[in-house]
DNA sequence: CGAACCCA
DNA sequence: TGGGTTCGG
């Protein structure tokens, strides 16, 4: 879900060649989430092994990955720790949909409408502990750095490229730029097609870049401001912001109100200073060590294929390609140290 | 979502 | 060759 800040946000289309040679700090839940949710048979199943274990989220991972390191970009998977405790009624909110798109799947199936049946067992879509661990597994084989966050894993990914260790944040949310990230991009992704949630309908997504300085140049705040903003229209910790401001109210308000919380305070439950506070002070850590390894062949075959039962030769052309894009990695960093980019 | 397949 | 369709697990 994220802030809802994407209408106000400028925005400039990327090939993903601008990132040859970059390294990228990706959130993982979100990409994880959004493989969960798309990778799925005609009536809504995901794909799964025997033992009826998800792994539409491998699939997409081990193909993107390999991709994205095809065009030299470096990657790092940066996971969620703990949710801060204002987070519940949100995380509370989303359990509820999901069961009630759960039982909309099940009821659409009986009716033999596959396409409604896929809709709700997309918003039914669940992350566990089970598929967060066959991730980092994957990953670790790949020879992908996998970063823990101390909370959320996109204040994480936005230390690491304010620092300076990443060039930028990955996620299709906005998050990141309120957490401070001087880049994020989206839509990452080689087809750049996507389903619009409502209809059969495909639009070409093409990778976009927002530099924060941009945007808040373009908006004519800071960064605080920025969160103000991001707050009143609403979040993932006060769903819903405040009722009746959309982004254009909310632009205007934080631009003339020196304290634009205090009024709205008192109609909210949940402590939007605290929000506030979070956003711009997050919990993160020094604790990550951003090396690319060799990936692990025999490892990848075992993991996927013996336990999860992916296809020998799939994988097989995978390795073969992953292998060579490490390369190109490789050549990339040097160049990349040497200033020829 | 992305790979593989298919047919003009 | 490439755009649409189906499969993958």
């Amino acid at each position: 879900m994220g802030v809802q800040i994407g209408e106000l946000v400028p925005r400039k289309e990327i090939e993903l060649n601008n990132l040859y040679g970059r390294k990228v700090a990706v959130d993982a839940f979100n990409a994880i989430y959004q493989f969960l949710s798309t990778i799925r048979q005609r009536d809504g199943t995901p794909l799964m092994d025997s033992k009826g274990r998800i792994t539409s989220h491998l699939s997409g991972l081990f193909y993107r990955n390999i991709n994205l390191m095809e065009n030299g970009i470096k990657l790092a998977y940066v996971f969620d720790g703990k949710p801060p405790a204002f987070k519940k009624r949100e995380i509370e909110k989303r359990r509820e949909v999901r069961e009630e798109a759960e039982e909309k799947w099940y009821e659409a199936l009986e009716k033999g409408d596959l396409e409604e049946a896929k809709k709700y067992a997309m918003r039914a879509t669940r992350v566990n502990e089970a598929l967060i661990n066959d991730a980092k597994k994957l990953l670790e084989l790949m020879g992908i750095p996998v970063v823990q966050a101390p909370s959320e894993g996109e204040a994480q990914a936005a230390y690491m490229a304010a620092r300076g260790e990443v060039y930028a944040s990955a996620s299709q949310d906005y998050d990141s730029l309120l957490f401070g990230a001087p880049r994020l991009v989206r839509n990452v992704t080689i087809t750049g097609r996507r389903k619009l949630p409502g209809k059969n309908v495909y639009v070409e997504v093409r990778p976009e870049l927002i530099v924060l300085e941009e945007v808040l140049k373009e908006l004519g705040v800071d960064r605080e401001k920025l969160v103000e903003l991001g707050i009143l229209v609403g979040t993932d910790y006060n769903p819903g912001g405040i009722k009746g401001i959309g982004p254009k109210k909310a632009l205007a308000i934080v631009k003339r109100e020196k304290d634009p919380l205090k009024k709205y305070q008192r109609e909210s439950e949940v402590d939007l200073y605290a929000i506030k506070e979070f956003f711009l002070n997050p919990p993160v850590t020094d604790e990550y060590e951003l090396r690319w390894s060799e990936p692990d062949e025999e490892g990848i075959l075992r993991f996927l294929c013996d336990e999860h039962d992916f296809s020998e030769e799939r994988v097989k052309n995978g390795l073969e390609r992953l292998k060579k894009a490490v390369k190109v990695g490789k050549q990339a960093t040097l160049e990349s140290w040497f200033g020829r980019r």
